[in-house]
Order: structure tokens, then sequence, then C-alpha cells
DNA sequence: CGGGTAGTTGATGGTCATCAAGGGGGGTGG
DNA sequence: CCACCCCCCTTGATGACCATCAACTACCCG
């Protein structure tokens, strides 16, 4: 419970605490300055009333149950650009994402990164067997996660054996993702690879959870360094490959971080390997 | 039952099927041709015996318990070079690795293709929540295989909570080296990569199971075409790559599938990323 | 208005893929 | 037994794709 959350004094019935941004840049060696707000007893209805319950792992218990889960559960917002997970640090917590994007990544001492992953609403983070962490995990825009102790979750998982199935089907559906973004780093072309994420991330927000279905467009809430980083491409690359996919009329690309994709058609035919 | 095990016919009852080399190159559009030789009933020490169940997901079965473990389990024999699990075809079967090493990928439509993974003795395939295979999987050197069919495996995680829990350390871990190998396909150079996959080779081979841990000599079933396509490259940048290494008084390369690991210290360097 | 971040576009070069040729080993059949 | 073939591997020559370096714009915030 003490290590990567650092030194700040937490009130254990605690029900919200956040981790401020206090350095204009992500400077990932700082700890988090974590902030406590509000304290009291557990609400009941913390769980019940979860917008990302339906989608995520806590689906599995009963709403009879809910209490226990509210009773371990520490919600925590994260502002933009934040770590709440360092990369080897001791592995004392899981977290499940309930509003936000967070970015999964491993890094080369040399500074290079590999983003593996995007996790969304719904998202359970931290499954890892080892007692440090494998990977790290930043808040991209403002991010809200439920945080569960190491040993509480553990207590959970012998009361829940719902909960255990629940979170193989998670990790087999993680590991499908991981071995499509193998052959995506292996094997394919720069265009490939955009096309590829720009069709899953439709798909992400066609998923429940996340905004509504919308023609087209997408708002991504990444930067353009860290879809470079996710496709294990540089940002110019990114750059130059979506400003040829608007040249070529498949997408067109607006201000900030929305892209609309027009011809879905020639994208998957970009995706699925011709040039 | 049916599906991709073809059209053979087998007693419900035999214990032992062999998929055999039928063809000289593995055209896996083909279906294996299963011979059955032997039949009869179950043998209790089936599973008892197994020379991989201290390491493999079955080691959490009671001994009083193995006999239902060897009620489901069908052993099956894969000739070089031949596929048992095809991508995309429906997910019948589970399987348990007990000998012989067999390579995992997904392939591109032009053929394009990416091994994501090499899978030893002990290793538990199959893991997905699709009702279809995500990725391929052939034999490399001769291979035998504990067949669990998914209805089977089903009752067995209902009875045996243990296995469940195993099975998710099993995900756990598969997702943590598919999120370094994701590093290395997306971030490091050709000399890094191979360096990197000499020293897991070298560290798989020091786990138990697999053959005793020799002085830095390895055997490595697999051609250069595979650990190409497991590293994201071609068969001439590995071969190129290796040559150099030996070159720098870093591995010896022997005939046939051997090779040497001189300096562990400068491998490692090289892995972490420098140069 | 100045500084910082994010993004786009251009010029150049390096790394690795591609094309090509040749050697060595294991199998089969004459 | 040797010829032949096929596969695997190695090494060389060339070129493409994408990284790197660099300049410029837009935007946000003080």
């Amino acid at each position: 419970m003490s290590g990567y959350f650092g030194a700040g004094t937490r009130a254990p019935e605690s029900e919200l605490e956040i981790i401020m941004s206090d350095m204009p840049s992500c400077q990932f060696e700082s700890r988090p300055r974590r902030i406590v707000i509000g304290s009291g007893g557990v609400q009941a209805d913390f769980c019940t009333n979860c917008s990302v319950r339906p989608t995520s792992v806590c689906s599995v218990i009963e709403p009879s149950d809910i209490s226990r889960l509210a009773e371990v559960a520490v919600e925590t917002i994260v502002s933009p650009g934040r770590g709440f997970i360092e990369e080897g640090a001791p592995a004392t917590d899981f977290f499940n994402v309930t509003s936000g994007t967070v970015k999964l990544f491993k890094a080369l001492p040399d500074g290079r990164r590999q983003i593996t992953g995007f996790a969304a609403p719904g998202h359970f983070l931290g499954l890892a067997v080892s007692d440090n962490y494998a990977f790290g995990a930043e808040a991209i825009d403002t991010v809200r996660v439920c945080r569960f102790s190491r040993e509480k979750m553990s207590e959970l998982l012998d009361d829940f054996p719902k909960l255990e199935r629940r979170l193989l089907e998670e990790a087999s559906n993680e590991l499908v993702a991981a071995q499509n973004q193998m052959l995506l780093l292996g094997r394919k072309t720069a265009r490939e690879r955009v096309a590829s994420f720009l069709l899953d991330q439709m798909q992400a927000g066609l998923l429940p959870g996340q905004p509504p279905p919308s023609g087209g467009r997408l708002h991504l809430p990444m930067t353009r360094g860290d879809i470079a980083d996710y496709l294990g491409l540089t940002i110019e690359t990114v750059s130059r490959t979506l400003s040829w996919m608007r040249a070529q009329g498949m997408i067109e690309v607006g201000k900030g971080y929305a892209i609309t994709i027009v011809s879905t058609a020639k994208l998957e035919v970009l995706a699925a390997g011709n040039s």
C-alpha cells in the first residue's frame, strides 16, 4: 500500500482521491502528488450507479454483493499527462477505468517507447503475475479509475469465482488484441498500420461505453506522438500518412483530434494488406 | 469434434492419435491425415506419469482427481511441419504441449506471416473467447499435445476453480511476453531483436521442462525463416546479424541449429538498446 | 508579444527488404 | 553408389521505405 502511491496520507475510509498534474510536462520519475478530497463512509451505491459496470469485470458481481465491491474500491481521478502505473514498480493495485483514456506502454533505457495499448472505460488494468508492473500507464485526458489493492482483490477472487472467469475472458481478449498488434508491428507497412488503427478506433467507438456511434467521425484523444508510439512509427510518418489518406479521399482530417472516415472500404483494403 | 480435425474416424475411447506428415512441405490448406493407433480404456496413470504435469496447468489438479483429467485428455502426436490449429477455424479444442516445440502465428492475405510465439512443453494453447482460433499453430519438430474438447474443459473449470486461476496466471504471463514482443517489434533494431531473442531462448532453456541448462549452448529447433517471422525481419537479415555477432565474438554458430552464446554481457548490452 | 507544444511538410540518409547467386546437407531414385 | 533435387543457409548488390534533421505554421497560455 505504500510504494508507488507515494508519501501522501490517506484516510482509509476515503472514497475519492485525485492525482494532480503539478508539472507542465509528464516527468514520470516524479511521484504523483496525491490529494485526497472527501472522506467518510463508503456509499452503497458507489458501484451500483457506476456507468461502466455493465461492460466491466464488475458486472459479474450480483447486485446483492455490490457492497463488497464498493468497500474495496477507491475512486481516483488522474489528470491529463499523469502517470499512475510505473513500469517496474511494485504491483500493489489493480485498476478499472471508468472514464477517459489511458495509454499503456513499455520503454527502453534510451527513451524509445512502445505503447502496447489504449485502455478505454471498462478496461481492467494490472493483470500481472509478477510482483512488479510490466508496463506503465498514463492518463491521456482526464481519467477516472477504480483502484483495488492486490490483497483485497485476491479476497474478492476467492469469494466470487465468476470474477475469475471474467478476468480470464478479459485477459484472453487482450491476448488476441496483442497478437493482432504483433502482426501489425512485425509485418505491416506504415499505411497499413494507420489504416488498421483508424478502423480499430472506429470499432472501439461502436462498442458499448464510449461516445455514441457517429457516422465515421472519430475523436481521437491521443496525440500524433502517441499514435506513432503505438504503431511503431514516427510522428512525421503518421502525419504524412494521414495527409496521404486525405489526398486519396479516404479520410478528412479536422482540427484538433478529429478525423472523419470517408471510405471505410478503402481503408479496409489497405489494412488487409494491399500496399 | 468434427471440423478442423477432418474426416478421420476415431474410436471415442482411443487415447493416442497421430497427425502424420504426408506431404513434403507444409501445405496448410490440406487437412492433416489423422491415424489412430492404439485404443482401449483410458489409463489412470496417463496424467500421473506426464512429464510436464509439474510445470503445466494440470499441476493444480489433485492426484486424487487426476482420473478426471485423463478421461478428457487425448494425446496427439503431430509430426514436424504439420499444422494442428488453423487461424480462423472453429475453436473446438484446447491443447497442452507435452513435448516438442510449436510455432503460433498470424498471417496476412498475401502470405506475410508473423509468429506470435513459440510454445514449449507445458504451454497451454487455445485461450480465446471467440468461437474461432485467432492464430494458427504448427509443429516445428515432432510434437506431442494433450487435446481437450472445449466442452469438457468447461466442465473441468466448473469443478476445479484452481484450474481457472492457473489459466489466468498463464494468460497473464503470455500478456507480459506479448508486451515485450510489441516493444521489440515496434522499437528495436535488427541487432537488438536478435540479441533479445537469443537471450530469451537461453532463459527458456534454463527453466524447468526443456533440456538441461547447458553452458551457453542453445539448440534452436526453429529455422532462420521462423526466427525472421518471429522478429519481424527477413531470413537474410537474421542470417547477416548472426554472422555479424559471430564476427564480434558474441556467439558461435554451429552446424544445424546449434548456437553457442559466448558473451552474454555483450548480448545484454545490445538487447537493452545500444545500437 | 514571447515561449512552449503539436502538427505539417520538405530534404536527405540509413536500415533493412529485395533480388540474386552459390554452398552444403539429406533424401530419393536411377 | 552417385546424381539429382530440394531445402536451408549464407553472402553480395541494389533499392525502397521510413527515420532523421530541419523549417515553418497554428494554437494556447502567460
